[in-house]
DNA sequence: CGCGTTCTTGACTGCTTTCAAAGATGGTGG
DNA sequence: CCACCATCTTTGAAAGCAGTCAAGAACGCG
């Protein structure tokens, strides 16, 4: 009960972000606002899905960072990517709906099943909302490859910072430039491909400069209109929301 | 005429690709060498879409190399992966076909339309193979982030190689350990976020290594049990194709 | 208040890049 | 058939970004 009440509160992140990638009919809110009342809480720092294990079905997530990692034999870990408020685990367009690598709670989990509907049948807007989303998603993956592979240490933090405003502005969860930023900073350098100690180090560098405050898990862009010069990179969202759009 | 008649001739690697993906029914074939009718050729260094565009129709890939590329505005850039041999362009799941990233050959391809039918409607299993075959490509973008966010050079290079391997099996390109390598040192390096210099010296350690053997853009894995052993990874396609045979 | 986790800092090492230039290689035209 | 040119590969030396190791400070939770 409590867990549907919290649910309830927070599916206006999830709504919003939906809302953004398509225009959603009545009865597409309507649909998500039953699918709320079956969201459950999954504790921070729990596995959702084992890698090898199917998740039942695809679920939207509502609250809470959670993310795909990867680990080597020797211990090495990668985060490949990050699952932010409103978007989706698990692949909702395909029936092959396999988790195919681990994703694990970052912190507590407000999740509940992505609404659904038949396939080929009328989403009222939400297919075209799932299908945003998932273009989105491997938009991230693009710009997480180019950040590990040609970006220096300072370019993939600005550039990654960047990309979180971006995303968790979709959710309504940015406020004049800041945002919670639940991670510790070896959890950055794993996703980032670096050390902690040089994560910090980088992060001081970019406070020295005036770019940003970073305390207590809150984040606050000072200028972001340097940081995206200082990558020079146009953001997916703006790119493929565009697209989607003139394609319309 | 003379393109169609090595089409013909070619579409056995996509054939086989897709048939080991997925049980293809003798129409599903039918349909395949319906669409190889199709075939055309692009020349190498041209590009098949600008970023921005969308891609027609998608496209299955009957021979040659192509590369989804993203460029800085400082002119670094960054290869996010490889489109081999009897891999589909563009994305033939979803209804949002849009191409994200500039899409380059890099040799003269040929690509045909890949096969459709009507959506939700029987493929004779071709649906089956292109989810796997989407699958299998988030696979290696994955694999992809981990090497280069948590590799070293010579791992990088090796895991690399290994997933060619494996690609290119699956197309029935590698004889004896031994493929087409189609690309020159500098695009290894804008694919593994490497210098080419340092590309360079890296395939000499493994030449010098006994691991493999690389002219006139051939390669041989000599030893491909211990380049496995040593990033300790396990074959995303193995993974995969496992996976979707378990899950039936 | 105490303990574990996270953040910071310093010194040193090293993998990779950078810069530059000398060999190969392969295709083209005389 | 060979000269020639563009592209690609190879090599060397030096500089730099990031990693490693270690330890102290700060933070947050019970």
């Amino acid at each position: 009960m409590r867990q549907a009440a919290r649910a309830v509160a927070t599916v206006e992140n999830a709504r919003l972000r939906l809302a953004t990638l398509a225009r959603i009919a009545p009865e597409g809110f309507e649909l998500l606002e039953n699918a709320a009342k079956a969201a459950r809480t999954v504790p921070a720092r729990h596995e959702i899905s084992r890698d090898g294990q199917a998740i039942g079905h695809p679920l939207l997530l509502l609250s809470g960072w959670a993310c795909r990692t990867r680990t080597l034999i020797d211990g090495r870990r990668q985060i490949l990517g990050f699952v932010l408020p409103g978007e989706l685990l698990g692949y909702a367009v395909q029936d092959q709906d396999v988790a195919l690598v681990p994703l694990a709670a970052i912190t507590e989990l407000i999740v509940c099943p992505a609404p659904t509907f038949p396939p080929g049948h009328d989403g009222h807007g939400l297919e075209a909302a799932y299908a945003a989303s998932n273009t989105l998603d491997r938009e991230y993956l693009f710009a997480q490859i180019t950040r590990l592979g040609r970006m220096s240490a300072l370019e993939r933090i600005t550039d990654w910072m960047l990309e979180l405003h971006e995303r968790l502005s979709l959710a309504g969860l940015v406020h004049a430039n800041s945002f919670h930023l639940p991670v510790t900073q070896e959890l950055i350098a794993d996703a980032l491909g670096m050390t902690s100690v040089h994560v910090n180090r980088t992060l001081q560098v970019m406070r020295r400069e005036g770019l940003l405050e970073l305390h207590g898990g809150t984040v606050t862009l000072l200028e972001p209109g340097r940081m995206a010069a200082m990558v020079g990179a146009v953001s997916p969202m703006r790119r493929t929301l565009h697209r989607l759009h003139a394609g319309h």
